[in-house]
Order: C-alpha cells, then structure tokens, then sequence
DNA sequence: CGTTCATTTGAATCTAGTCAATTCAGGTGG
DNA sequence: CCACCTGAATTGACTAGATTCAAATGAACG
C-alpha cells in the first residue's frame, strides 16, 4: 500500500494505540474511516448464527484495513486487533467523490482492494481444495512472504502472535486439528517452531506441497508499493 | 456494473460470440482487457497440482470480468465460458493512468472488484465454515438475488445451466456429496427441482440456516449500479 | 441406436471434528 | 518463592461428515 498518498493526502489524521482484543470495525454498523496499521496484528472475521467464527484475513503491520467496510452501507465483517497495535485513523467521507477530487487517493485504495481480493481468493482455495496439512503450509507461507516484504522476518525463520485458535478459524478447522497438524509439519522436518517463533525448514518442498506461488502477493502492476519496493531493492 | 462507462469511454470495443468451454483468460499469461458478459455463464477457477479444480466464482450475464487479470503481471486465475456467451471484450491498456485520465471508468472498475471482493468473502466462510447442505442452500441463494437483479428469475424459480461437478468445485464438495446433498434439500422441502430450474421454496428457512444476508451483493454505497438499479425500478 | 456426459445410488473408507482429560506457561497474590 | 488460576497447547478415543470407488440409470446428440 502507498502509504503515503493516505496520509499525505489528509490533515484529519489521528494516530491510537490499542490493546489486544478490541474491535475497530465492527460488522454491521456503518464505518466511514479506513485504518493505518503500524505494528500490530488484525484480524477481519465473522460469526455465524451458530457461532462458529471465519477469519478472512490478517492485517499485518503496515497493511491498510477498513476499506472494504466504507464500501458498503453496513460492514459486512468485523475487525479486532490480535496483539496491541499503533493505529492511525483516516476520515474517508464522500468516497464517491474521491475519483474525481484525489486520483492518487483513489489510486491508493483501489489497489488496497486488489491486493485484497487476491489473497482473498488463495484463502477461498485453502479452505475448499486443500487437506489440512496443505492449508496450515500455505498459511505459513503467506504470513512469512507478507512480513518479509516489511523486513519484519529473518532468514528462514519469523514469529507470529496466533493461537491455534486463531489460525483454525483462518483456515476453516479446528483447534485440535492444527495442533496435529503443526505437529506433522515439525516431524517431517518441513517446519521448526519453539513457542511462536517459526523456522521455514524446507520452502521448496512446502510451496510445492500447497501449491504456494507468491505471485498473488506480488506483481501487481503499477501498484505503487512496487515502485516503493524496487527502490528500496535498489538502494540496498 | 456501470456498463454505459465501461462502452461508452472506449472506442474500441469488440464483440464476440463464444462458445462454451472456452477459456477467455488463461491463469499465468498476461492479460490486458476487460471483459463484458452480455448473456451467459462463465466460471473463474485455478487447478491444482494434484488435479483439483476450485471455482473462484461465477460470472453471470451482464457482469465484467477479466480486471483482475489486469492487474497482475500474469494473470492468477483461468476465466472459461460454462455455456455459449457474448462478450465485449475493452482494451485497457495503461490501468495506471486511468484515475487521472478518466475518473468515471476508474470508479466503475473499483466497484467491480469491490463488489467481487465482498462475494469472495462470502465463498470464503462457505468453505471454512458451513456445511455441505448450508453451502449449497447459500449458493443457490445467491444466484438467485444476483439472477434477480438482472431480472433473470421468476418469483421463486431460476434456472441454471451448472453441472453437479461446476457446483462440487465451487463449493469446495464432491460431485457425488452435492448431489446427495441436493436430494436432502429437495427431500426437505426446501427447493424443487425440475433438470436445470430451480424452485426456491421456503427462502426463509434457506436463509436462516445458511445465514445468508443478501446485503453483500448490494447496498454498495455509490456503487453507479445502484442508481441504475433505483431509476429502473422508479420505472417499472 | 450407440456414444457421451451427467445424475443417482450404495458401500467402504478416511479426514477432520467432537468430547474429554492432561500438560504447560505466564501472571497473580499470599 | 510457591500455590493457584487462566488460557493455550497436547494427546487419546470415538464419531461423523465427506470422499472414494464402483456401478447403474438417464438424457442429449449425431
């Protein structure tokens, strides 16, 4: 996301701090601001009638949320911070008016979306066309690329604030499924975890198992992330 | 969709008849046009490398598809024809301008993927975290408002030119699960079924046991399809 | 009328869920 | 410093929903 042009763009912005375990969006009620997430961990999820929860997707630092929220005249989706999270605020009023007033905004948030709208479908085929084993890989996979891209891991190895609960409910399974699951992963030598720090053992051999390609996390066309990106690459 | 922006901004729209079972975009080449489905059903879907297929979703007369695609440097997934179907087909070369150079073709394409976005989601906790017999009541549901809106339903009967295997894939089941699951549909007295056409009978009960809220597919807020829609219906 | 593709049904199997108990880690208060 | 509490992780035994395999029926088409 091209942060900049958000928070450029408008004076109104507020910046808070909050504890793990609150909702900042919440399904149902009209939201008209969308969110700066600068370095905690968000999930936008769902519950149904007989109370069991989808997760449709993480927001990791640096990622925009509340967009699709402002698209709708209720939130379709609720959104709570997992860990505690520095969060800046941006008034988004007239967002039909955006086109035409602020094509660098609108430019911004439509990218928001697609970037969205991707990783939504990989989600849609973890939970309809792969075994447990597969999704939990893919999963990983994903979450250790997303921070990559943000330099918030190592080598091979990242740490992440999920409980198998969490993660369950990302996937569409159920606690005690992941566990065995994470456990299968660890005894075929493809993942290594102690506590809730991850070592990517074998990369290969997990893309090839979940079918992971990164290019949904990626190779958008002239998103301007990517520009922001490859200069970075280049500097450093 | 705003049709009127997407044809009338763009000179150089082609019109084609395909055939079913045609690919019209093809997961990991590059693609650099949108697509208007006049009349039929296509299906945008990826297959894995053990062989399974996952339908991303359908695309039914009178949506855009292929944006996307555009999007991506390749495109992610596969776009094929379900039946005999007339497609515009509208170059959009340099998306990234677009927001400075025509502000109402950008936002008609913003909604586009908004709007695709909200139904990914609602394909997402089908396969997470409902039942065989609650996905499939959804599905049928929500083609049934989307048919509805483009006023190709009756009060309570559609029909639909799916396979059992079209709909196994985009649910995430086996064909032999849906037809079993279709039969304890029919055998509650919930729908009917006559070969292809579909009769809603109880919406309600379909309804509550699949939550199915139909405000994803629309209550878009400044959606240009809204006013289409609110004008027609002053009309009619 | 035979071919092909889709639907339907039965039987056996398996993946993932359910239920329940135990262990573990972190945080609290005495 | 230790007993206690709580939430998370683990593990086992059993069940159930969905898949797999296989075969029969039906419908559309040349």
């Amino acid at each position: 996301m091209d942060q900049s042009a958000l928070l450029s763009a408008h004076a109104r912005v507020r910046s808070s701090k909050l504890q793990k375990g609150r909702d900042v969006v919440i399904s149902g009620s009209h939201n008209d601001c969308v969110y700066l997430n600068h370095d905690g961990w968000l999930a936008r999820y769902k519950i149904l009638h007989k109370g069991s929860r989808q997760i449709i997707d993480f927001i990791l630092p640096g990622e925009v949320f509340g967009l699709p929220a402002c698209l709708f005249q209720r939130a379709l989706y609720s959104v709570a911070t997992i860990t505690d999270a520095t969060v800046s605020t941006i008034p988004l009023d007239m967002i039909d008016n955006v086109f035409e007033k602020d094509p660098a905004l609108a430019k911004t948030l439509f990218w928001s979306i697609a970037h969205e709208a991707a990783i939504l479908g990989e989600h849609l085929i973890d939970a309809g066309r792969r075994s447990a084993y597969e999704r939990v890989a893919h999963l990983l996979l994903e979450l250790f690329v997303r921070l990559k891209r943000v330099r918030l891991t190592g080598e091979r190895t990242f740490s992440i604030p999920l409980t198998q609960e969490l993660i369950a409910d990302a996937l569409g399974l159920t606690t005690v499924h992941v566990n065995r699951t994470l456990r299968a992963l660890r005894d075929d030598k493809l993942i290594a975890m102690d506590g809730r720090s991850i070592v990517i053992v074998d990369f290969e051999a997990l893309s090839l198992l979940s079918d992971f390609e990164k290019s949904y996390l990626s190779e958008l066309y002239g998103d301007p992330a990517q520009g922001a990106r490859a200069k970075r690459s280049i500097l450093s």
